[in-house]
RNA sequence: GCUCCGGUGGUGUAGUCCGGCCAAUCAUUUCGGCCUUUCGAGCCGAAGACUCGGGUUCGAAUCCCGGCCGGAGCACCA
């Protein structure tokens, strides 16, 4: 009976909602966010940020973001200030910020030691002949050389020209995936660092640096995508050489975005050749795109909690982002008019005089008081919006439309019911501002709204009712300009 | 081609390890109703899934084998 019990107990363990529990120790727990610094960060970066962000925070743990630029063809310098500022959005903030360039002695001291435990020898064979080798696991020539010749070697690497020699971590040469064997760890770069300049000829990999940073400074969990699987594996080795303790790898799928295929490198193209505005074209896929357009950083944050550490793949949908964004937006957002391709019209016989029209900020927190609209028989409507039959504008009077005609029918809500008038919205002849949208497509929108919209800051996000939420962007002289988020 | 990893509604996710409480969870989406001076929000309701085929078992989304489909890696990139 009382085995029983336990049994039960055991298997209704309670999960935490969304993310999987992390598997081994929970207790002083120390995580890393390792981008490459070849961009601001994109949707996809937060599949590897939010995870390692939200162990951390659960279990009180050491958040370390490292900059990896251990590749100076792809550092684009402008990153190392972006990606903190792109984390900071997101709600994450690292407990500390490390840079592999600074580290380069350090790499060389372990680099040194591998040598010296006979773990890693110099290479100085062509890379296709060592191909065709490792492909028919074969050691090559090199690896049986003596740690004296080795050391020897190490000693004038930096004097050798790029390609003539690498550094290799001796694996398995018969291992059953010819990428395990015997893989590079440190080779020669040329190209000039803009942190580093041309202080440094010798360049560690990323499998080498990422190991003896990850055990310096003490990951208990490693959290990559799954395209890192075979690394984890190469990286194992080291660790095994090194005599040291593995941390918990865990792979995750790959983030598939629907629509935006845009890679970093893809964007800073378009963004160079003038296809797209910077890196926060609202085409872009950047955190800072979505940003601009006001997807507020909880939806990113929790969706990504939502899709987990799980290794299969996962398509996110922008209805999916649309839709719980919404619910953080709908409350905040106070509602607007906007008409777009203003018509002005007259209305004929209209003899109400003029009239000032209240209309709450939101129909839901009525402490937040009104906007007032001023109308005396004329007004805005939108193009679109213009089509024969019966309509009420809005809170104002009730019209019939027949072509270029518009009269005056009445001007009691009670009136447009029982005319099934359908409602539209309209801006004041007089008081009213330059309202330009700029569309997720980038395409725009251009119009009036009415005039309590200069009130605004930018960042602010509203809804102009039947078109959809947007961001103030940038206050003109006699224009704003919004980020049209989603519907 | 070789090595490896996946496959639950349109999308995301729970459940898979330890088979029964799963005629499968929640979110988003779509549709309908109510309400409402937004074709919005809200409330109510509905739609929609275990990749396929064998096997083990009293019982399979869950275990085994095979097929199919998808993805990743196979760098002196990260």
């Amino acid at each position: 009976m009382e085995k029983y019990g336990v049994e039960v107990q055991e298997k209704k363990q309670v999960k935490e909602e969304g993310l999987q529990e992390l598997p081994g120790t929970h207790e002083n727990i120390v995580l890393r966010f390792a981008p490459n610094p070849s961009g601001p960060l994109h949707i996809g970066h937060s599949r590897a940020a939010v995870p390692n962000a939200e162990y951390v925070k659960r279990h009180n743990g050491k958040l370390i973001l490292r900059i990896e630029d251990t590749d100076p063809k792809r550092v684009y310098e402008d990153a190392y200030e972006m990606i903190p500022e792109d984390l900071k959005w997101l709600g994450i903030n690292p407990d500390e910020i490390v840079y592999q360039s600074d580290r380069f002695d350090i790499y060389y001291d372990h680099a040194r030691q591998l040598i010296e435990k006979g773990a890693a020898y110099m290479c100085t064979c062509d890379g296709a002949a060592f191909k065709e080798l490792k492909d028919n696991c074969k050691a090559c020539p090199c690896r049986d050389n003596s740690v004296e010749k080795n050391l020897e070697l190490w000693d004038k690497f930096d004097t050798m020209d790029a390609g003539e020699a690498v550094l290799r971590v001796k694996t398995d040469i018969n291992h059953k995936n010819p990428a395990i064997r015997d893989w590079v760890a440190m080779r020669l770069v040329d190209e000039t660092h803009p942190r580093l300049g041309n202080k440094y000829r010798i360049y560690p990999m990323m499998n080498f640096s990422v190991s003896v940073d990850d055990h310096l400074m003490g990951m208990t969990h490693v959290l990559r995508g799954k395209d890192h699987l075979a690394n984890s594996e190469k990286q194992k080795y080291l660790y095994d050489h090194m005599g040291w303790d593995l941390p918990e790898f865990i792979h995750y799928g790959r983030l598939k975005m629907e629509d935006i295929a845009l890679s970093t490198s893809k964007a800073l193209e378009g963004i160079e050749n003038g296809t797209y505005s910077g890196w926060d074209d609202p085409r872009l896929g950047t955190l800072r795109a979505v940003a601009r357009r006001g997807i507020d950083p909880r939806t990113i944050y929790n969706l990504i909690t939502e899709i987990g550490v799980k290794m299969a793949d996962s398509a996110i949908s922008w209805k999916k982002i649309y839709g719980l964004n919404r619910n953080l937006l709908e409350p905040i957002a106070n509602r607007y008019f906007f008409v777009e391709d203003p018509q002005l019209i007259e209305v004929k016989n209209y003899e109400g005089g003029k009239v000032i029209v209240e209309r709450p900020l939101h129909a839901d927190h009525m402490d937040r008081g009104n906007r007032l609209l001023p109308f005396d028989g004329s007004a805005y409507l939108a193009k679109s919006d213009i089509a024969d039959g019966v309509f009420r504008l809005m809170d104002a009077v009730n019209v019939d439309i027949k072509g270029d005609e518009i009269t005056y029918n009445s001007t009691s809500f009670e009136d447009a019911r029982d005319l099934k008038a359908r409602i539209i919205q309209w801006v004041p002849a007089e008081d009213n501002v330059n309202v330009t949208i700029v569309m997720d497509d980038a395409s725009l929108k251009t119009g009036l709204g009415e005039a309590a919209l200069s009130d605004l800051n930018v960042g602010d996000i509203v809804q102009f009712e039947r078109v959809g939420f947007a961001r103030l962007d940038e206050i003109k002289d006699n224009e704003l300009v919004f980020y049209y988020a989603h519907k």
